[in-house]
DNA sequence: TAGAAAATCACACGCTTGTTTGAATCGTAC
DNA sequence: GTACGATTCAAACAAGCGTGTGATTTTCTA
């Protein structure tokens, strides 16, 4: 009978899909069972995955009957499609607006790899700031999803967000015209790996957390996050294959096997 | 009903922990039964997860009975646990034993960090390419074991391996005396995400595929990929924080936000 | 070849899972 | 105040889970 009612406050009045016989809702007075099964969904899953957290673990943790979850979302997939896509469509909405705007100005090229990746990583700093959207638990929400083995979680990430994955791909790839497609491709998809796995664990968001904490307000910290990350992913990026001494270096190594 | 025996060859004859009362084996005629679990569970657990990956799911592929996971290796947790550390066990021996020599030598500092990156996956590279140390798919299930959310499966992995990471942060450290502590734990810990979960990615692990493919022999591919990949890492845990022109370049960025 | 140990087998136990049901309760419009 | 739709509730459902049991079969030793 854990009655945490703590996370309350933190979904806004979002419009959800509207379920329960396919009819609205005649008021939203009582719509505080569907954020609190939302908020303990979000939070439980961080922890345990998809498959390992159960409708009757949500459902006690936000203090509410277990079929709740059946009729107001339908199934536990659903449930976790909604707390997904809620704020994830909107995140990658702003991402893709940063992108048109940064694409608009036509800035300095020398640097321009340095603010895609600024791009890409701001709006989400910005939301784990911002407890209405989610905060910083949605990041690692986030990360726990990419990573997770079942098929319906990546599934769900993959068809519905390839579109503007590929708008970066490209502004990349003109960003880096010197590297290889197949390298690029490669080298992106480490970074996001990274990112997204480094969401999902406790101790480097600390490390990042400490970065910021030297900061005076909110934008300041989000700038020394980026002038940290930035430059660190940058430089994977634009590291050049087949330097001279480098593979009598890596034969050396092998040499001992 | 499904008698799938295309693996049964794929485990050499390790010596498992005898268990089945706690009594050694009168003879190693039928361990058939022990090697097609093993290979079964890899198998399963590189696409479903802990969790999702179960007994009947494995005995079934397997073509065994169901009770003899139990009667082998005394539960689920145990079973999981050996396939782990049966051939991970060996791989983090041979990295260290690398490193030994690396260190013993005192090569070249300024492409140290090259060669401390071959240090740590050219023993993941070897194995790959052998089938009866697991090839490939054990590298996978490895990538998905890092990134499981079960407790049991993470407690496991920090616990054992604990040692010999530090060795070679340690390393690292040395090579990359400008670079301050935390940066340092960040961009590795970053890198190492990267790298568990592209191997746990079949789209990612394509592309590496394909730089070997070029190669004329096995030695030759390892050296591709490291070519590759070292540079690319190195490149990112060398980048500079701070330099001229990038915090302007973010704050541009940030001023369409 | 007889006997014992090891291995396999079918089966069932207790438990948890997601989902469904039908009755009870709540909130509001008439 | 009554009626009605929306919501909540306790209870149960079938299915799947890891594990244990006792009998049976296989394998090796003496």
């Amino acid at each position: 009978m854990a009655f945490d009612l703590q996370m309350n406050s933190n979904f806004p009045a979002l419009k959800l899909r509207e379920r329960a016989a396919d009819k609205p809702q005649r008021t939203e007075g009582r719509a505080a069972t569907k954020t609190r099964i939302l908020a303990a969904t979000e939070k439980l899953f961080i922890v345990h995955g998809f498959d390992a957290t159960s409708l009757r673990a949500i459902t006690t943790e936000a203090g509410v009957n277990l079929a709740a979850v059946n009729y107001h979302f339908g199934s536990k997939e659903e449930l976790f499609a909604i707390v997904l896509t809620n704020r994830l469509d909107a995140l990658n909405l702003e991402r893709v607006r940063l992108l048109d705007a940064l694409e608009a100005k036509g800035i300095d090229a020398a640097l321009h790899v340095e603010q895609l990746i600024a791009t890409m990583f701001l709006p989400a700093l910005q939301l784990a700031r911002n407890p209405e959207r989610g905060g910083s638990d949605f990041l690692k929400f986030l990360g726990r999803a990419y990573a997770d083995p079942s098929p319906f979680v990546s599934g769900l990430l993959s068809e519905r967000y390839a579109a503007q994955d590929t708008r970066f791909v490209q502004a990349f790839a003109k960003a880096l015209p010197e590297l290889h497609a197949h390298d690029l491709s490669m080298r992106l998809h480490f970074m996001l790996d990274a990112i997204s796995s480094t969401l999902a664990s406790e101790d480097a968001r600390k490390l990042m957390a400490g970065l910021a904490a030297t900061s005076a307000d909110a934008v300041e910290e989000d700038v020394a996050v980026l002038t940290h990350l930035a430059p660190f992913l940058a430089g994977s990026l634009r590291a050049k294959v087949n330097q001279p001494g480098q593979q009598a270096a890596i034969r050396a190594v092998m040499a001992s096997a």
